[in-house]
DNA sequence: AGTAAGTAGCTTAGCGCTAAGCTAATGACT
DNA sequence: AGTCATTAGCTTAGCGCTAAGCTACTTACT
């Protein structure tokens, strides 16, 4: 009826199954299949952003930058929090798109410690291009599964990842 | 009657309807949770696995060898293919596993070009135990969801993937 | 006003990876 | 036997990240 089991993580199961049998790898079939779908994904969006001159991390930036509204800024401090990265590593992200001229760096009118980032012009028209091949990539690889399959699944994955992150320090 | 939309991919589909209106982002949905699924669980096995003197990519590499079954040995050529690595990568995992005294190096008997990995019998002990801890970290993490919710997971993971690894070269 | 704790952004050292290039050995084809 | 493309594993340079520490500035408390 359902699928004839033959994915590589099934073949992980099996192989743990013949040599430990006494172990319950149930929850492996859902994460070690959500690990590797993160993996090949992430690497399919990396080729859709580099026609476009953009990292996939580089995207992240102005994309959080372009989502916030006009007018298009945030502190270097918003976007590694955002972003899940510490200082150093958003210092580096926005020098290089600072080289790019996609953003600006400008000092904060209201605390001397603090910038501002704001996208230019053609830091805008980059990530508005370049946002619309990220989700046909995206669309592209759900399109294996059915709309009611998808919707099914964007609702189980809802309820993991609230459970999930943030829970557990 | 579902869940009441309020995840940070969510809020982030959100954002981007108040912007632009005109991008389809129900595939955000499905792939925005797998991305911070991967990270929030790849850090929980981080974690997992420390106890033991392992971290996951040295977690990876002997749990390879250990559900190949006896006499835990491949080479690592075959490890670097299993584990989607490139060769220098390999390289210095079994350097630092080698010196952890977890693995063993020795000449392949029919090719001298290459090399067998075999865990020794510290490093079957050590994966046997920290394989454990792995999985009750992915069991913790799923049982936010039911029996029945968790296989319809894992079937739709599974559809996706088929559909999407390996394809689109 | 004066001081101490906290915060913003940057710098540096170190880690683990990839890409590219190397040597030695193998196997296929003449 | 002799050549030549292929393969195994290692080395090196470079990339992007983190952790830790720095200076400059701000905020809260006295």
């Amino acid at each position: 009826m359902s699928a004839p089991r033959k994915d590589p993580v099934d073949a992980i199961v099996d192989q743990w199954a013949a040599v430990r049998p006494d172990l319950d790898t149930k929850a492996m079939e859902v994460f070690g299949r959500i690990f590797r779908l993160s993996r090949a994904m992430g690497d399919r969006m990396e080729r859709a952003y580099a026609p476009h001159g953009l990292s996939r991390g580089e995207f992240d930036v102005l994309a959080t930058l372009r989502r916030s509204g006009e007018p298009y800024t945030l502190s270097p401090r918003q976007l590694s929090g955002t972003l899940m990265l510490t200082t150093g590593g958003m210092t580096g992200r926005l020098d290089k798109l600072e080289r790019a001229g996609l953003i600006r760096r400008s000092p904060d009118p209201h605390d001397r410690r603090g910038l501002q980032v704001t996208l230019t012009e053609k830091g805008l028209t980059t990530v508005d291009e370049a946002v619309g091949a990220g989700l046909d990539a995206e669309a592209t690889a759900l399109s294996t599964l059915n709309a009611e399959q998808a919707d099914q699944l964007a609702d189980l994955l809802r309820e993991l990842l609230t459970g999930t992150e943030g829970t557990g320090r």
